[in-house]
DNA sequence: TTCCATGCAAAGGGTTTGCACTCTC
DNA sequence: GAGAGTGCAAACCCTTTGCATGGAA
């Protein structure tokens, strides 16, 4: 578990305004590289800070999202996943079980440079390799 | 737009039992390549058979993605868009605008062998550019 | 005739919104 | 003190479900 103060520096680098919420949220999430889904993350958070809202835990995670701070996974269409490490890897999503885990950036590469609509840059680039329990 | 006879030979080839609904929502959804959700391809096929159902169209387009007769794309966070181009290609998104769009195979390659958990196999690989308009 | 497919409407579940209250600066 | 952030509950919207009717083999 990172210090209230290493956290508090690390949002104020990030561009994040700081509140006494935020900071619970970040030194629950960012301490160690983690996939959960908003509701996970609220079990998580309340823990710690019971009174953080719903709202908040939505609020917050896309703010930390749009300034980098944890990144959003579209893997489940069923909900949003955040992950935690926000280093360049790639994942996996078993569609039988749900399970998500990451996949070494190595291990899986991506060359190219494709052709975008004018006025368009890329943001990132999200590789999901779906996965199956093998059949009987 | 394809007769409704070559419709139905590929639906059999793909196993699919043949019915009415699903002759119409092949027809409107295969004849060319496209992105739908749900909704929109509920639009185009009633233009042709207005009584068909939403229940039957999200059972339909699960049966044809597990045919594979149609792909299903995770890519904009608030639904699900079916593409009934199933030959191998990758996905560009919009996250201003919700555009999306087809990357040719050719212009953006992976390579390498995840290391999957163990009984797993792959289904398939999703590759998704995220892409934002340029900031002034 | 038997079983699966369909239509309709209601339920479900993740996410967003409105608004009053609270905190940060 | 002004403006942004928070909490709560209701609203929203995509998707699923239950059940009665209809169609395929």
């Amino acid at each position: 578990m990172i210090s209230r103060d290493v956290i508090t520096d690390r949002l104020r680098r990030a561009g994040v305004p700081v509140t006494l919420q935020r900071v619970e949220i970040a030194q629950a999430l960012l301490s160690h590289p983690m996939h959960l889904s908003v509701e996970q993350a609220l079990t998580v958070v309340r823990r710690q800070a019971p009174e953080i809202s719903r709202a908040t835990m939505y609020n917050t995670l896309k703010l930390f999202r749009d300034k980098n701070l944890v990144r959003e996974l579209i893997a489940d269409p069923d909900r949003v996943i955040y992950d935690s490490n926000t280093t360049p890897h790639h994942h996996y999503y078993n569609v039988d079980t749900g399970e998500l885990g990451d996949i070494t950036e190595g291990d899986l590469r991506i060359s190219g440079a494709p052709v975008l609509p004018a006025g368009a840059e890329i943001q990132e680039i999200d590789v999901i390799v779906r996965i199956r329990n093998r059949r009987a």
